[in-house]
RNA sequence: GGCCCCAUCGUCUAGCGGUUAGGACGGCAGCCUCUCACGCUGCAGACAGGAGUUCAAUUCUCCUUGGGGUCACCA
């Protein structure tokens, strides 16, 4: 236990960062850093037919949007390098070959068509029956490496979160490790790696559990001293199923980003499935680290909840920067057409008003569209049929003399003279303003009218008045 | 289907033999209030079922049921 702690985290680049990838990534981040472990990341391109530059890409984009950063890997490199797979080849010849000669490992020339052909006639309970373990040699024909298995036996290991977990050897079959070129399959690229790189714990999802299985047989022929594992809940859609690109769009995590999410937030969110820290909902970066570690991670799977999201999206903007929050509102203005600019310090006080009632920087942009139009702004047709009557008129013509004479740079001084207005008709505040927000803003939810109209500006506050008076019949 | 894992409110979870089974999201009602939101208060809402073990089971064991995962020259 005195080891020091390497975890990493080995995505394949077959696509996108996705939710489930981003909180195993987000487990073993917070584990090293806890811990003052290293955390490193691994390419595992070794599918030629999918892995592609884009995603690799699209996947370091991810983790650096969420704020995980790597040790080691790629860009930064390291000590135990190289960090993608394809670059590793010597080594897995080099251990396959030494798996062969202590014949643990044998050529099979079995061709896919063939095993396909077997697997069909005997249905999903097929496993490869060793057709070619006494290793001949293939001549011309195509092979593969098998890994020979002990004729019988039991894995068994203690997962740190799930527990104790084993299985019998006969429902294991001599799987394939590496093409004849040595490009590794993913049980034989994992253990040699995470061997080579000195991983002493590898965290990963539930669907891996059968996976470690074969992989602690490995570590046995090899002869090396297998790392601690942790397999974590999975991720469930809607539907209960394993959360998946194919089947559900918010398995992105880049889309959430399009969608106004805060990276906190989605952080905040996903710890929590799966991981609690007493009745701690709200959780800051630093407080995962100090406080996360995998006995407090459960083992049942969490089904994915938009709604919770949302509120905790809700909370961190809030909480955030008003600086901050204009840089990132900025491509959500500009995508509704407003031509705004981060340093323009109209939007980083629009953001003190409008945080705390969106859900997300898309929402907040859409309410506060208002602030940075010239005009009146497009009127909300039930707003404007309930509040713009001319039984209104009189008192936004009122309104108006009071903005013109007083100004709006004393919001507070501005509302009293509201609601003295209002009283003197024997009205509430509410009658006069609500008008008045659904002439300035167009809507009849608003920040707070004064302060709303403060920042829009006098100039064209009256002039969306009288734009308004001018309709009104 | 074989194997593996899991099982507390609709959802995320606390609970680590004795609790009026707690919190959060969402829902509902109310308060606050210039609107919305926030905030505050309250209400409804769960231990899948059955055997054991025990003075005592949500908690330990087994079975059933249910759910999920996995059975590739993908990871």
């Amino acid at each position: 236990m005195s080891a020091p702690i390497r975890v990493r985290f080995a995505p394949s680049p077959t696509g996108y960062l996705h939710i489930g990838g981003a909180r195993t990534a987000l487990f073993n981040w917070l584990y090293a850093r806890h811990h003052g472990g290293t955390f490193m990341l691994r390419i595992e391109d070794t599918d030629r037919e999918r892995s592609t530059p884009e995603s690799v890409r699209a996947i370091l984009d991810g983790l650096r949007w969420l704020g995980l950063d790597w040790d080691e890997g790629p860009e930064i490199g390291g000590a135990h390098g190289p960090y993608f797979q394809t670059e590793r080849i010597a080594l897995y010849r080099e251990t396959v070959e030494g798996l062969r000669a202590k014949g643990r490992a044998y050529r099979c020339t079995c061709t896919r068509e063939e095993i396909d052909a077997r697997r069909k006639l005997i249905g999903p309970a097929y496993r490869y029956e060793g057709t070619c373990k006494d290793d001949r040699d293939p001549g011309d024909k195509p092979f593969v490496y098998r890994f020979r298995l002990p004729e019988s036996g039991r894995v068994e290991f203690a997962d740190r979160v799930v527990g104790k977990i084993g299985k019998m050897v006969s429902d294991l079959y001599d799987e394939v490790l590496c093409r004849a070129d040595y490009v590794p399959l993913y049980n034989f690229g994992c253990v040699v790696d995470d061997h080579h790189m000195g991983i002493t714990l590898v965290g990963r999802g539930q669907e891996h559990i059968n996976s470690t299985f074969p992989q602690l047989l490995l570590y046995e022929a090899l002869g090396w001293q297998p790392p601690e594992f942790a397999h974590f809940p999975l991720i469930l859609g809607p539907d209960r199923e394993k959360l998946s690109k194919r089947l559900h769009p918010e398995a992105d995590v880049m889309l959430h980003k399009k969608n106004g999410m805060l990276p906190e937030a989605l952080l905040n969110y996903v710890v929590r499935l799966g991981w609690s820290h007493g009745n701690d909902e709200v959780i800051s970066r630093a407080q995962m680290i100090e406080w996360f570690d995998f006995d407090r991670v459960g083992s049942t799977s969490g089904v994915w909840d938009p709604t919770k999201l949302a509120w905790l999206n809700q909370k961190w903007i809030e909480a955030g920067d008003d600086k901050r929050l204009a840089e990132l509102s900025l491509t959500f203005f500009q995508d509704r057409n407003v031509p705004v600019s981060a340093n323009d310090p109209k939007v980083v006080r629009a953001m003190a008003l409008l945080k705390g009632r969106a859900k997300s920087l898309s929402e907040l942009a859409d309410q506060g569209l208002f602030f940075f139009t010239r005009g009146l702004p497009s009127m909300d047709a039930a707003a404007e049929a309930k509040f713009l009557t001319s039984a209104a008129k009189p008192l936004l013509a009122d309104a108006r003399k009071l903005i013109a004479d007083h100004g709006l740079a004393d919001p507070h001084a501005l509302e009293e003279k509201f609601r003295a207005l209002a009283t003197e008709r024997g009205l509430g505040l509410g009658k006069v303003a609500q008008p008045v927000r659904v002439a300035v803003t167009g809507t009849t939810a608003s920040p707070p009218l004064f302060d709303t109209m403060a920042l829009i500006g006098q100039d064209e506050v009256l002039a969306r008045l009288d734009a308004v008076l001018a309709r009104i019949a």
